[in-house]
DNA sequence: GCGACGCTTCGGCCGCCACCGCACGGTGCG
DNA sequence: CGCACCGTGCGGTGGCGGCCGAAGCGTCGC
Protein backbone atom coordinates (compact mmCIF):
# COMPACT_ATOMS: atom_id res chain seq x y z
CA UNK A 1 0.00 0.00 0.00
CA UNK A 2 1.19 3.41 -1.09
CA UNK A 3 0.73 7.02 -0.39
CA UNK A 4 -1.58 8.56 -3.37
CA UNK A 5 1.49 11.12 -3.52
CA UNK A 6 4.22 8.50 -3.68
CA UNK A 7 2.11 7.15 -6.73
CA UNK A 8 1.92 10.24 -8.60
CA UNK A 9 5.27 11.40 -8.15
CA UNK A 10 6.26 8.09 -9.34
CA UNK A 11 3.91 8.12 -12.48
CA UNK A 12 5.39 11.71 -13.17
CA UNK A 13 8.74 10.87 -12.51
CA UNK A 14 8.22 7.43 -14.97
CA UNK A 15 7.31 9.87 -17.98
CA UNK A 16 10.95 10.91 -18.03
CA UNK A 17 12.94 7.64 -16.45
CA UNK A 18 13.07 6.30 -20.12
CA UNK A 19 16.27 7.65 -21.82
CA UNK A 20 14.06 7.62 -25.30
CA UNK A 21 11.46 9.51 -23.44
CA UNK A 22 13.74 12.09 -21.81
CA UNK A 23 15.67 12.68 -25.29
CA UNK A 24 12.55 13.91 -26.52
CA UNK A 25 11.98 16.20 -23.83
CA UNK A 26 15.26 17.44 -23.68
CA UNK A 27 14.95 17.96 -28.02
CA UNK A 28 11.45 19.41 -27.29
CA UNK A 29 13.41 22.11 -24.91
CA UNK A 30 14.14 24.17 -28.10
CA UNK A 31 10.33 25.78 -27.94
CA UNK A 32 9.89 24.58 -30.72
CA UNK A 33 7.04 22.44 -32.04
CA UNK A 34 8.23 18.79 -33.49
CA UNK A 35 6.68 16.33 -35.41
CA UNK A 36 6.21 12.71 -34.35
CA UNK A 37 8.74 11.21 -36.92
CA UNK A 38 11.58 13.83 -36.55
CA UNK A 39 11.53 12.89 -33.31
CA UNK A 40 11.01 9.11 -33.86
CA UNK A 41 14.13 9.32 -36.79
CA UNK A 42 16.35 12.10 -33.78
CA UNK A 43 15.83 9.21 -30.56
CA UNK A 44 16.35 6.15 -33.41
CA UNK A 45 13.46 4.32 -32.35
CA UNK A 46 10.52 3.26 -34.80
CA UNK A 47 7.63 5.11 -35.54
CA UNK A 48 5.35 3.05 -33.47
CA UNK A 49 7.13 3.13 -30.80
CA UNK A 50 7.94 7.11 -30.73
CA UNK A 51 4.12 7.34 -31.29
CA UNK A 52 3.51 5.06 -28.12
CA UNK A 53 5.94 7.29 -26.23
CA UNK A 54 3.99 10.64 -27.52
CA UNK A 55 0.94 9.49 -26.49
CA UNK A 56 2.44 8.68 -22.65
CA UNK A 57 4.08 12.15 -22.75
CA UNK A 58 0.76 14.20 -23.42
CA UNK A 59 -1.00 12.18 -21.03
CA UNK A 60 0.99 12.82 -18.19
CA UNK A 61 0.41 16.15 -19.20
CA UNK A 62 4.16 17.43 -19.83
CA UNK A 63 3.71 17.45 -23.60
CA UNK A 64 1.46 19.36 -25.58
CA UNK A 65 0.00 18.07 -29.16
CA UNK A 66 -1.93 19.68 -32.26
CA UNK A 67 -2.59 17.86 -34.92
CA UNK A 68 -2.56 19.48 -38.47
CA UNK A 69 -3.43 17.03 -41.22
CA UNK A 70 -1.14 14.50 -41.34
CA UNK A 71 1.24 15.61 -39.06
CA UNK A 72 0.99 15.31 -35.22
CA UNK A 73 2.78 18.05 -33.45
CA UNK A 74 4.03 17.83 -30.08
CA UNK A 75 5.41 20.62 -27.79
CA UNK A 76 6.29 20.76 -24.34
CA UNK A 77 2.75 21.38 -22.46
CA UNK A 78 3.71 24.88 -20.75
CA UNK A 79 6.92 26.47 -18.87
CA UNK A 80 6.29 24.66 -15.58
CA UNK A 81 6.74 21.36 -17.67
CA UNK A 82 9.89 23.06 -19.28
CA UNK A 83 10.92 24.22 -15.75
CA UNK A 84 11.00 20.76 -14.61
CA UNK A 85 12.68 19.03 -17.52
CA UNK A 86 15.38 21.83 -17.07
CA UNK A 87 15.62 21.36 -13.57
CA UNK A 88 16.52 17.55 -13.92
CA UNK A 89 18.85 17.86 -16.21
CA UNK A 90 20.73 20.77 -14.47
CA UNK A 91 20.95 17.89 -11.55
CA UNK A 92 21.91 15.27 -13.88
CA UNK A 93 24.41 16.75 -15.30
CA UNK A 94 26.49 16.42 -18.39
CA UNK A 95 27.96 12.93 -19.13
CA UNK A 96 31.05 13.03 -17.93
CA UNK A 97 34.10 13.60 -20.85
CA UNK A 98 35.43 9.67 -20.85
CA UNK A 99 32.33 8.85 -21.32
CA UNK A 100 30.73 10.22 -24.23
CA UNK A 101 31.66 9.18 -27.87
CA UNK A 102 33.82 11.84 -28.77
CA UNK A 103 34.00 12.76 -32.59
CA UNK A 104 35.16 16.35 -34.52
CA UNK A 105 30.97 16.69 -35.10
CA UNK A 106 30.34 16.35 -31.90
CA UNK A 107 32.71 18.20 -30.56
CA UNK A 108 32.20 20.79 -32.10
CA UNK A 109 27.86 20.96 -31.71
CA UNK A 110 29.12 20.95 -28.26
CA UNK A 111 31.22 23.60 -28.05
CA UNK A 112 28.32 25.78 -30.17
CA UNK A 113 26.19 24.65 -27.50
CA UNK A 114 28.26 26.07 -24.57
CA UNK A 115 28.26 28.99 -26.26
CA UNK A 116 25.00 30.09 -26.58
CA UNK A 117 21.65 28.60 -26.87
CA UNK A 118 18.23 28.43 -26.09
CA UNK A 119 16.81 26.93 -23.13
CA UNK A 120 12.68 26.45 -23.86
CA UNK A 121 12.27 30.40 -24.32
CA UNK A 122 15.34 31.80 -22.89
CA UNK A 123 18.82 32.49 -23.60
CA UNK A 124 21.21 30.33 -22.16
CA UNK A 125 25.21 29.22 -22.12
CA UNK A 126 28.04 31.29 -21.75
CA UNK A 127 25.88 33.99 -23.09
CA UNK A 128 22.68 33.96 -20.78
CA UNK A 129 25.30 33.73 -18.08
CA UNK A 130 27.34 36.86 -19.41
CA UNK A 131 24.46 38.19 -19.54
CA UNK A 132 22.89 37.22 -16.32
CA UNK A 133 26.34 38.34 -14.73
CA UNK A 134 26.39 41.93 -16.68
CA UNK A 135 22.82 42.75 -15.33
CA UNK A 136 23.87 42.15 -12.10
CA UNK A 137 27.27 44.15 -11.98
CA UNK A 138 24.91 46.80 -13.33
CA UNK A 139 22.92 47.11 -10.80
CA UNK A 140 19.94 45.93 -12.95
CA UNK A 141 19.41 42.29 -11.27
CA UNK A 142 20.10 41.48 -7.32
CA UNK A 143 21.15 37.95 -6.99
CA UNK A 144 22.85 38.68 -2.83
CA UNK A 145 19.38 38.20 -1.27
CA UNK A 146 17.31 35.84 -4.06
CA UNK A 147 16.92 36.30 -7.61
CA UNK A 148 15.05 39.74 -8.56
CA UNK A 149 14.90 42.94 -10.74
CA UNK A 150 15.69 45.86 -9.19
CA UNK A 151 14.11 49.17 -10.02
CA UNK A 152 16.79 50.29 -12.47
CA UNK A 153 16.43 46.56 -14.20
CA UNK A 154 12.82 47.48 -14.57
CA UNK A 155 13.78 51.08 -15.87
CA UNK A 156 16.59 48.88 -18.67
CA UNK A 157 14.52 47.14 -20.09
CA UNK A 158 11.73 49.98 -20.73
CA UNK A 159 14.53 52.19 -21.96
CA UNK A 160 15.37 49.17 -24.49
CA UNK A 161 11.97 48.65 -25.23
CA UNK A 162 11.22 45.29 -23.94
CA UNK A 163 8.07 44.78 -23.21
CA UNK A 164 7.95 42.70 -19.69
CA UNK A 165 4.15 41.11 -19.46
CA UNK A 166 2.83 41.95 -16.22
CA UNK A 167 0.08 39.65 -16.22
CA UNK A 168 -0.59 36.03 -16.33
CA UNK A 169 0.53 33.35 -13.59
CA UNK A 170 4.05 33.15 -15.11
CA UNK A 171 6.57 34.95 -12.67
CA UNK A 172 8.41 37.71 -13.96
CA UNK A 173 11.99 36.24 -12.96
CA UNK A 174 13.36 33.05 -12.28
CA UNK A 175 16.87 31.69 -11.79
CA UNK A 176 17.70 28.81 -14.38
CA UNK A 177 20.80 26.62 -13.37
CA UNK A 178 22.56 26.39 -16.52
CA UNK A 179 23.92 22.66 -17.87
CA UNK A 180 27.12 23.88 -19.14
CA UNK A 181 28.14 26.82 -16.62
CA UNK A 182 26.85 25.35 -13.48
CA UNK A 183 25.54 28.90 -12.86
CA UNK A 184 22.29 30.53 -12.56
CA UNK A 185 20.82 32.25 -15.83
CA UNK A 186 17.77 34.47 -16.18
CA UNK A 187 14.62 32.75 -16.95
CA UNK A 188 11.08 33.88 -17.16
CA UNK A 189 8.70 35.70 -18.60
CA UNK A 190 11.49 38.35 -18.60
CA UNK A 191 14.17 36.26 -19.72
CA UNK A 192 11.53 35.17 -22.02
CA UNK A 193 11.28 38.81 -23.71
CA UNK A 194 14.74 39.35 -23.85
CA UNK A 195 15.39 36.44 -25.69
CA UNK A 196 12.59 37.03 -28.39
CA UNK A 197 14.06 40.87 -28.43
CA UNK A 198 17.28 39.43 -29.32
CA UNK A 199 15.98 36.93 -31.73
CA UNK A 200 13.81 39.56 -33.19
CA UNK A 201 16.55 42.01 -33.87
CA UNK A 202 18.44 39.67 -34.87
CA UNK A 203 21.11 40.11 -32.07
CA UNK A 204 21.90 36.42 -32.33
CA UNK A 205 20.41 33.49 -34.83
CA UNK A 206 19.94 29.82 -34.66
CA UNK A 207 23.10 27.74 -35.87
CA UNK A 208 22.52 24.85 -37.08
CA UNK A 209 18.81 22.49 -36.88
CA UNK A 210 19.41 22.12 -32.39
CA UNK A 211 18.94 25.01 -29.71
CA UNK A 212 23.02 26.50 -30.79
CA UNK A 213 22.62 29.93 -31.14
CA UNK A 214 25.39 32.55 -32.82
CA UNK A 215 26.05 36.46 -32.37
CA UNK A 216 25.98 37.96 -35.59
CA UNK A 217 28.44 40.77 -36.64
CA UNK A 218 26.02 43.70 -35.60
CA UNK A 219 24.65 42.58 -32.10
CA UNK A 220 28.07 41.82 -31.58
CA UNK A 221 28.09 45.60 -31.36
CA UNK A 222 24.52 45.81 -29.74
CA UNK A 223 25.46 43.62 -26.65
CA UNK A 224 28.44 46.05 -26.32
CA UNK A 225 26.29 48.53 -25.54
CA UNK A 226 22.91 47.05 -24.21
CA UNK A 227 25.11 45.60 -21.41
CA UNK A 228 28.62 45.80 -21.88
CA UNK A 229 29.27 42.42 -22.95
CA UNK A 230 32.00 41.45 -24.96
CA UNK A 231 30.70 39.01 -26.93
CA UNK A 232 33.73 37.65 -28.59
CA UNK A 233 35.36 36.97 -25.63
CA UNK A 234 32.74 33.75 -25.28
CA UNK A 235 34.25 32.29 -28.08
CA UNK B 1 21.68 4.76 -29.54
CA UNK B 2 20.75 7.84 -27.17
CA UNK B 3 22.67 11.09 -26.26
CA UNK B 4 24.38 10.85 -23.16
CA UNK B 5 22.46 12.99 -21.51
CA UNK B 6 19.18 11.48 -22.23
CA UNK B 7 20.24 8.61 -20.41
CA UNK B 8 21.81 10.46 -17.26
CA UNK B 9 18.66 12.50 -17.25
CA UNK B 10 16.82 9.25 -17.40
CA UNK B 11 18.73 7.51 -14.73
CA UNK B 12 18.03 10.32 -12.03
CA UNK B 13 14.13 9.94 -13.03
CA UNK B 14 13.96 6.26 -12.88
CA UNK B 15 15.23 6.62 -9.12
CA UNK B 16 11.50 8.80 -8.58
CA UNK B 17 9.66 6.31 -10.77
CA UNK B 18 9.06 3.59 -7.96
CA UNK B 19 5.90 4.33 -5.74
CA UNK B 20 7.92 2.60 -2.94
CA UNK B 21 11.30 5.13 -3.06
CA UNK B 22 9.16 8.53 -4.00
CA UNK B 23 7.27 7.87 -0.55
CA UNK B 24 10.17 7.14 1.14
CA UNK B 25 11.87 10.31 -0.59
CA UNK B 26 8.73 12.13 0.46
CA UNK B 27 9.31 10.74 3.98
CA UNK B 28 12.65 12.05 4.15
CA UNK B 29 11.50 15.65 3.42
CA UNK B 30 11.27 16.24 6.55
CA UNK B 31 14.52 16.80 6.79
CA UNK B 32 15.46 13.95 9.26
CA UNK B 33 17.70 10.66 9.19
CA UNK B 34 15.46 7.67 9.08
CA UNK B 35 16.19 3.85 9.53
CA UNK B 36 16.36 1.45 6.95
CA UNK B 37 13.74 -0.34 9.12
CA UNK B 38 11.79 3.01 9.73
CA UNK B 39 11.20 3.43 5.77
CA UNK B 40 10.30 -0.45 5.40
CA UNK B 41 7.63 -0.49 7.51
CA UNK B 42 6.43 2.92 6.89
CA UNK B 43 6.18 2.40 2.85
CA UNK B 44 5.06 -1.45 3.61
CA UNK B 45 7.54 -3.46 1.98
CA UNK B 46 10.07 -6.43 3.27
CA UNK B 47 13.37 -5.16 4.89
CA UNK B 48 15.29 -6.29 2.08
CA UNK B 49 13.17 -4.60 -0.86
CA UNK B 50 13.93 -1.41 1.54
CA UNK B 51 17.73 -2.30 1.35
CA UNK B 52 17.77 -2.63 -1.85
CA UNK B 53 15.45 0.50 -2.90
CA UNK B 54 18.01 2.69 -0.33
CA UNK B 55 21.48 1.37 -1.82
CA UNK B 56 19.91 2.66 -5.46
CA UNK B 57 19.16 5.43 -3.78
CA UNK B 58 22.10 6.70 -2.29
CA UNK B 59 24.50 5.60 -5.32
CA UNK B 60 22.35 7.84 -7.80
CA UNK B 61 23.53 10.76 -5.17
CA UNK B 62 19.77 11.59 -4.48
CA UNK B 63 20.12 9.95 -0.58
CA UNK B 64 23.15 10.19 1.98
CA UNK B 65 23.85 7.24 4.59
CA UNK B 66 25.20 7.11 8.15
CA UNK B 67 26.38 3.80 9.82
CA UNK B 68 26.21 3.61 13.46
CA UNK B 69 25.90 0.08 15.22
CA UNK B 70 23.59 -2.29 13.53
CA UNK B 71 21.26 0.74 12.21
CA UNK B 72 21.42 2.26 9.06
CA UNK B 73 20.66 6.47 8.94
CA UNK B 74 19.54 7.43 6.01
CA UNK B 75 19.00 11.34 4.51
CA UNK B 76 18.54 13.22 1.51
CA UNK B 77 21.70 14.11 0.45
CA UNK B 78 21.57 17.98 0.40
CA UNK B 79 19.37 20.90 -0.63
CA UNK B 80 19.85 19.85 -3.77
CA UNK B 81 18.32 16.66 -3.64
CA UNK B 82 15.39 17.80 -1.70
CA UNK B 83 14.59 20.95 -3.77
CA UNK B 84 14.02 18.25 -6.57
CA UNK B 85 12.18 16.10 -4.40
CA UNK B 86 9.66 18.76 -3.58
CA UNK B 87 9.86 20.28 -7.01
CA UNK B 88 8.52 16.91 -8.93
CA UNK B 89 6.09 16.73 -5.87
CA UNK B 90 4.80 19.77 -6.43
CA UNK B 91 4.19 19.16 -10.03
CA UNK B 92 2.92 15.78 -9.42
CA UNK B 93 0.28 17.50 -7.19
CA UNK B 94 -2.00 15.87 -4.26
CA UNK B 95 -4.38 13.25 -5.14
CA UNK B 96 -7.83 14.27 -6.62
CA UNK B 97 -9.75 13.96 -3.43
CA UNK B 98 -11.87 11.08 -4.77
CA UNK B 99 -8.73 8.51 -5.27
CA UNK B 100 -7.14 8.57 -1.69
CA UNK B 101 -8.88 6.66 0.84
CA UNK B 102 -10.86 8.76 3.71
CA UNK B 103 -10.98 8.28 7.28
CA UNK B 104 -10.76 9.99 10.29
CA UNK B 105 -6.98 9.56 10.88
CA UNK B 106 -5.89 10.44 7.42
CA UNK B 107 -8.62 13.68 7.43
CA UNK B 108 -7.26 15.24 10.72
CA UNK B 109 -3.61 14.69 9.50
CA UNK B 110 -4.17 15.86 6.41
CA UNK B 111 -5.59 19.03 8.02
CA UNK B 112 -2.68 19.50 10.51
CA UNK B 113 0.03 19.41 7.30
CA UNK B 114 -2.03 21.92 5.28
CA UNK B 115 -2.22 23.60 8.53
CA UNK B 116 1.50 23.74 9.31
CA UNK B 117 4.76 21.83 8.51
CA UNK B 118 8.78 21.50 7.27
CA UNK B 119 9.21 21.21 3.75
CA UNK B 120 12.86 19.68 4.46
CA UNK B 121 13.69 22.39 6.24
CA UNK B 122 12.01 25.57 6.18
CA UNK B 123 8.08 26.32 6.92
CA UNK B 124 5.33 25.26 4.67
CA UNK B 125 1.65 25.19 4.79
CA UNK B 126 -0.65 27.84 5.48
CA UNK B 127 1.67 29.18 8.24
CA UNK B 128 4.96 29.59 5.69
CA UNK B 129 2.86 31.15 3.25
CA UNK B 130 1.24 33.44 5.83
CA UNK B 131 5.15 34.29 6.54
CA UNK B 132 6.11 34.54 3.33
CA UNK B 133 2.76 36.87 2.21
CA UNK B 134 3.26 39.02 5.45
CA UNK B 135 7.21 39.49 4.57
CA UNK B 136 6.21 40.42 0.96
CA UNK B 137 3.16 42.89 2.36
CA UNK B 138 5.86 44.57 4.84
CA UNK B 139 8.48 45.18 1.95
CA UNK B 140 10.73 42.62 3.48
CA UNK B 141 10.32 40.53 0.73
CA UNK B 142 10.46 41.25 -3.16
CA UNK B 143 7.84 39.04 -5.45
CA UNK B 144 6.98 41.44 -7.89
CA UNK B 145 10.09 41.28 -9.93
CA UNK B 146 11.32 37.65 -9.08
CA UNK B 147 12.00 36.18 -5.73
CA UNK B 148 14.80 38.39 -2.89
CA UNK B 149 14.74 39.92 0.29
CA UNK B 150 14.91 43.17 0.61
CA UNK B 151 17.45 45.97 1.97
CA UNK B 152 14.51 45.98 4.76
CA UNK B 153 14.53 42.34 4.82
CA UNK B 154 17.70 42.19 6.03
CA UNK B 155 17.60 44.55 8.40
CA UNK B 156 14.21 42.57 9.83
CA UNK B 157 16.55 39.37 10.51
CA UNK B 158 19.31 41.25 12.18
CA UNK B 159 16.52 42.39 14.59
CA UNK B 160 15.07 39.40 15.35
CA UNK B 161 18.78 38.44 15.56
CA UNK B 162 18.27 35.34 13.26
CA UNK B 163 21.60 34.70 11.88
CA UNK B 164 21.83 34.97 8.07
CA UNK B 165 24.93 32.34 6.89
CA UNK B 166 26.08 34.79 4.04
CA UNK B 167 28.56 31.64 2.99
CA UNK B 168 28.21 28.34 1.37
CA UNK B 169 26.81 27.92 -2.31
CA UNK B 170 23.64 27.97 -1.20
CA UNK B 171 21.17 30.66 -2.52
CA UNK B 172 20.19 32.84 0.96
CA UNK B 173 16.42 32.94 -0.51
CA UNK B 174 14.32 30.62 -3.11
CA UNK B 175 10.99 30.21 -3.56
CA UNK B 176 9.46 26.61 -3.09
CA UNK B 177 6.20 25.93 -4.56
CA UNK B 178 4.06 24.92 -1.69
CA UNK B 179 2.21 21.23 -2.70
CA UNK B 180 -1.21 22.28 -0.35
CA UNK B 181 -1.60 26.32 -0.90
CA UNK B 182 -0.05 25.88 -4.72
CA UNK B 183 1.77 29.20 -3.34
CA UNK B 184 5.44 30.46 -3.07
CA UNK B 185 6.98 30.10 -0.08
CA UNK B 186 10.35 31.11 1.48
CA UNK B 187 13.11 28.31 1.07
CA UNK B 188 16.67 28.72 0.96
CA UNK B 189 19.02 29.54 3.83
CA UNK B 190 16.99 32.33 4.75
CA UNK B 191 14.06 30.04 5.17
CA UNK B 192 15.80 27.20 7.01
CA UNK B 193 17.02 30.12 9.62
CA UNK B 194 13.98 31.19 10.22
CA UNK B 195 12.14 27.49 10.69
CA UNK B 196 15.69 26.68 12.92
CA UNK B 197 14.83 30.06 15.03
CA UNK B 198 10.93 29.25 15.32
CA UNK B 199 11.38 25.55 16.25
CA UNK B 200 14.21 26.52 18.77
CA UNK B 201 12.07 29.74 20.67
CA UNK B 202 9.53 27.34 20.32
CA UNK B 203 7.20 29.79 18.46
CA UNK B 204 6.31 26.26 17.05
CA UNK B 205 6.69 22.71 17.55
CA UNK B 206 6.40 19.29 15.76
CA UNK B 207 2.77 17.89 16.23
CA UNK B 208 2.65 14.05 15.68
CA UNK B 209 5.59 11.81 13.83
CA UNK B 210 5.43 13.31 10.65
CA UNK B 211 5.71 16.69 8.95
CA UNK B 212 2.79 18.42 10.82
CA UNK B 213 3.80 21.54 13.22
CA UNK B 214 1.46 23.22 16.04
CA UNK B 215 1.73 27.07 16.56
CA UNK B 216 2.35 27.00 20.36
CA UNK B 217 0.44 29.54 23.01
CA UNK B 218 3.18 31.89 23.30
CA UNK B 219 4.64 31.45 19.57
CA UNK B 220 0.89 32.71 18.31
CA UNK B 221 1.79 36.19 20.25
CA UNK B 222 5.45 36.17 18.46
CA UNK B 223 4.39 35.38 15.28
CA UNK B 224 1.90 38.27 15.71
CA UNK B 225 4.30 40.84 17.06
CA UNK B 226 7.28 39.37 14.35
CA UNK B 227 5.06 39.71 11.27
CA UNK B 228 1.53 40.55 12.68
CA UNK B 229 0.54 37.15 11.86
CA UNK B 230 -2.77 35.79 12.82
CA UNK B 231 -1.94 32.29 13.93
CA UNK B 232 -5.44 31.49 14.87
CA UNK B 233 -6.99 32.33 11.59
CA UNK B 234 -4.73 29.46 10.15
CA UNK B 235 -6.66 27.17 11.55
C1' DG C 1 28.58 -16.20 25.25
C1' DC C 2 24.20 -16.40 23.57
C1' DG C 3 20.06 -14.78 21.72
C1' DA C 4 17.68 -10.88 19.69
C1' DC C 5 17.77 -7.55 16.32
C1' DG C 6 18.88 -4.75 12.05
C1' DC C 7 20.51 -5.10 7.76
C1' DT C 8 22.38 -7.40 3.51
C1' DT C 9 23.02 -10.87 -0.10
C1' DC C 10 21.29 -14.33 -3.10
C1' DG C 11 17.93 -16.91 -5.92
C1' DG C 12 13.80 -17.05 -7.97
C1' DC C 13 9.35 -15.49 -9.48
C1' DC C 14 6.37 -12.49 -11.79
C1' DG C 15 4.69 -8.51 -14.06
C1' DC C 16 5.58 -4.52 -16.64
C1' DC C 17 7.19 -2.20 -20.57
C1' DA C 18 10.23 -0.79 -24.51
C1' DC C 19 10.75 -2.35 -28.87
C1' DC C 20 9.70 -4.13 -33.48
C1' DG C 21 7.07 -5.58 -37.75
C1' DC C 22 3.03 -5.49 -39.93
C1' DA C 23 -1.39 -4.08 -41.33
C1' DC C 24 -4.57 -0.39 -41.49
C1' DG C 25 -6.79 4.39 -41.74
C1' DG C 26 -6.31 9.13 -42.92
C1' DT C 27 -4.16 12.93 -45.44
C1' DG C 28 -1.93 15.34 -49.24
C1' DC C 29 -0.24 15.41 -53.95
C1' DG C 30 -0.10 14.63 -58.75
C1' DC D 1 -8.30 8.13 -58.67
C1' DG D 2 -4.09 6.17 -57.06
C1' DC D 3 0.23 6.63 -54.88
C1' DA D 4 3.24 8.20 -51.24
C1' DC D 5 3.54 9.29 -46.69
C1' DC D 6 2.57 9.99 -41.64
C1' DG D 7 0.79 8.19 -37.81
C1' DT D 8 -1.69 4.38 -35.00
C1' DG D 9 -3.27 -0.34 -33.21
C1' DC D 10 -1.99 -5.05 -32.27
C1' DG D 11 0.46 -9.30 -31.22
C1' DG D 12 4.84 -11.04 -29.83
C1' DT D 13 9.34 -10.98 -27.67
C1' DG D 14 12.93 -10.01 -24.56
C1' DG D 15 14.78 -7.83 -20.70
C1' DC D 16 14.67 -5.21 -16.68
C1' DG D 17 13.31 -4.61 -12.03
C1' DG D 18 10.33 -4.95 -7.85
C1' DC D 19 9.21 -8.20 -4.57
C1' DC D 20 9.77 -11.92 -1.26
C1' DG D 21 11.90 -15.65 1.70
C1' DA D 22 15.84 -17.75 3.51
C1' DA D 23 20.37 -17.68 4.92
C1' DG D 24 24.26 -15.06 6.60
C1' DC D 25 26.81 -11.26 9.00
C1' DG D 26 27.64 -7.78 12.27
C1' DT D 27 26.00 -5.28 16.48
C1' DC D 28 23.81 -4.73 20.92
C1' DG D 29 22.15 -6.30 25.36
C1' DC D 30 21.57 -9.52 28.96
Amino acid sequence: MHAPDGDRLAALAALLADPTRAQMCLALLDGRAWTAGELARHTGVGASTASDHLSRLVGGGLLAQERQGRHRYVRLADTRAAHLVETLAAQAGPAPAGERPRSLRTASADRALARARTCYDHLAGRLGCAVTEAMTHRGLLRQDTGFALTDAGLAWFAEQRIPLPRTGRRPLVRACLDFTERRPHLAGAAGAALCRHALERKWCVPAGTGRALKVTDHGEHLWREALGIDAAALR
